[in-house]
DNA sequence: CTGATAGTTAGTCGCATGCCTAACCAAAGC
DNA sequence: GCTTTGGTTAGGCATGCGACTAACTATCAG
């Protein structure tokens, strides 16, 4: 099957890690890791133009890594690990694969499709 | 501190991210992690000129996410799961982050410095 | 030596990205 | 109601990216 055209967990995996590729944006979520923030608080860091900032924004928005709203003039945005983790999952598969262990592998994913949210501290086996 | 001109663990993280953020990209590295291939055998699957698919080889290699070796006429891939493993260190930090969990991070961060081979079942906890 | 095979280099092209300024709403604050 | 304050829209500009063709190099097979 050559490159047909893309499925569509593919397509957020993509828009996941081209938004996590920009230091800007990884500064941004590392801020929002410690809970949620208005617009002009998370712009203070950085000595870059609104407009710039609010774009960043939209492409952590729209690859679902943050979710935002409005509240009267003030736009709060927060952290949604929800595509966080299905990076990391897509990495975890990768080392998986790498390491021979499979059968690891599909029971984890068979944990991950019943959308269980037992949450346990998870380990990169490192090099 | 504001952004200050990038420490080198960042533009690491930028070169993976980026990296990994093409789906071209990705699935070489999935075909790597079945182990090494070379260039023709990688192109193969994709509807690509070569020159191209040369390109997307040289990002994944600057980003260390694989390596190669030229043999005679052939230049063999090879994944290098340490890249992965910092990309997915930094997710699984963002994460602990979140769940107010550093302590446990703290440990996982220890582990990875002392670069024991000790490898186990990695687990991100869903939504 | 000749030709096929494997990869490389150079140069082009269109579109996306990241940044900016300037102008513009719209809720608060007073 | 007038002015901040907080965010948004529009438009412009330089650079980078992903893809291509064409032409070239280098090894291996016969």
């Amino acid at each position: 099957m050559p490159n047909q055209s893309q499925s569509a967990t593919n397509q957020a995996l993509d828009r996941v890690f081209h938004a996590l590729s920009d230091p800007t944006r990884r500064a941004i979520m590392s801020r929002l890791g410690q809970g949620p923030a208005s617009v002009s608080e998370l712009a203070k860091p950085f000595a870059m133009a609104m407009p710039s900032l609010l774009q960043h924004l939209q492409v952590l928005e729209e690859s679902r890594l943050i979710r935002t709203a409005k509240v009267g003039r003030v736009r709060t945005c927060e952290m949604q690990p929800v595509a966080l983790d299905a990076a990391g999952h897509w990495i975890a598969e990768q080392r998986a694969l790498w390491e021979g262990r499979l059968d690891r592998m599909e029971a984890y994913a068979k944990s991950l499709h019943k959308q269980e949210k037992k949450r346990d501290t998870k380990r990169f086996g490192k090099r």
